[in-house]
DNA sequence: CCTAAACGGGGACGCGCTCCCCGGTTATTT
DNA sequence: AAATAACCGGGGAGCGCGTCCCCGTTTAGG
């Protein structure tokens, strides 16, 4: 045995993640310093093809399975060998991680093309909640009692992207009088992301019709004027934080 | 060994389960024809007791940490012995069946006493939903996947007592024009079950009122007249089911 | 064309759940 | 109240399944 790249490039991971940085090759770390100008070996192209077909397969056997389902099965799904799965996320903790990132990504996206496109703001929140619903933001649920760290910078990052742009979503419609004054963001979080959550077993899209209309009548009830009087404060997101990661 | 009860219960049970009879103790069961007057031991108190524990260990189990949730661990939490558990129930089904019975009794009761002493028939869906949440329907949706006889006899029985309370409650609600007319009871049931679904991780109850305020906000969203137009057909519980067991 | 990194899948390890056995205990029976 | 039979409890063996690694082969890049 001459060089053994696969269990260097694994044991790199490890510490990286460990250390809270992306473990994403592709981008260029600079030299570290003193380290004695180490050839850092740009990542073959097949290499990111395959890790970001893992992400993607990892996310729909996450929505449909839950994030306990079996690694050897993602990666039967993304069409590769187990190996390349554990070599890219030495534990569940980094896929978890990944995926997460990802919806949060794209989430955000969502409600900022939501907000610049959409004239009504209250079109704009019901615009918002029902493609985030198609991006089955319910399945983040399940991950949440996963041991992931949940204070990682890129998550971190991320996670105020989305809450900066619903925040603002709301308020706007809220400023228009179109939604009502007694509820916050988490409100809508949680019950879009409890109405769109997938249920077990089925393969996934039978529901999507139904659960359409549950989330429309969900946002007639959070339209102004309102109809009832709720009881407690809206809810921050901060609220939820406090309730569901009581250790941190 | 001069006899081995324990055994023979066991196997008993596990017959009568796959006949479609109840196993639950403490029924007579009238002798059985030309069958030699075998002498039925009635069941003794503690056995009983300890059957109902372990049902009760098992719904709070279920609720908490879904239907996977190990055998010995029940057994702990209802305070008995595991082999007391195995005995009761030699499979995961009996078990899932007793538990979805007891809760479906439950609701059902809810449902009816809700139409009976309310007068208000908008009120009374009110107050059955907020009361069916409480009673943690929502817990149902993890079981759906879980291979467990869903056109048992007694199962059906139950089923039918809750479609058609639920269905009346409906029904008058939308007579009376409180309403909206374009809803279903499957629309109800689903929404409902997934807004008080349980978090995992969640030792429970921290949520209770943020379930509360989007239960409301929903009803004020099921409250005639109509805000928006809804897709599709109001859903029946027939459309759920036949998406949810594609198989059946 | 050459080199080295990445791939694939077969198989062993180990964990955790299931299930049974048997001595002790408790409710019923006369 | 004593006898008897059913029931209980918990400790441990069996085993299925997921995790993880090893190594021969393939493939991208120079």
């Amino acid at each position: 045995m001459t060089s053994t790249p696969d269990a260097v490039r694994a044991g790199a991971a490890r510490a990286a993640s460990v250390r809270g940085e992306s473990a994403a090759p592709g981008r260029l770390c600079p030299e570290q310093g003193a380290a004695p100008a180490r050839r850092v070996p740009k990542p073959r192209a097949d290499a990111l093809r395959n890790r970001e077909r893992l992400v993607t397969a990892a996310r729909e056997m996450f929505v449909e399975f839950g994030p306990q389902v079996p690694y050897d099965e993602i990666a039967r799904r993304a069409g590769v060998g187990n190996a390349t799965l554990y070599r890219n996320f030495p534990e569940r903790a980094d896929l978890v991680h990944e995926v997460v990132l990802s919806l949060m990504g794209r989430v955000a996206g969502i409600a900022e093309r939501a907000m610049a496109e959409e004239a009504d703001p209250f079109e704009a929140v019901r615009r918002f909640t029902l493609a985030a619903a198609d991006e089955r933001v319910g399945a983040l649920c399940p991950m949440l009692d996963g041991a992931f760290d949940k204070e990682h910078p890129d998550l971190v990052v991320e996670r105020e992207r989305v809450e900066e742009a619903v925040a603002e979503l709301v308020l706007r419609a809220q400023r228009a009088g179109r939604l009502r004054a007694d509820v916050g963001v988490g409100d809508l979080m949680v019950a879009v992301s409890q109405l769109a959550r997938p249920l077990p077993g089925t393969a996934g899209d039978a529901f999507a019709p139904f659960v359409r209309r549950h989330l429309l009548l969900f946002l007639d009830g959070l339209e102004a004027p309102a109809r009832s009087e709720l009881p407690g404060t809206p809810a921050t997101l901060e609220d939820l934080r406090r309730d569901t990661c009581p250790a941190s």
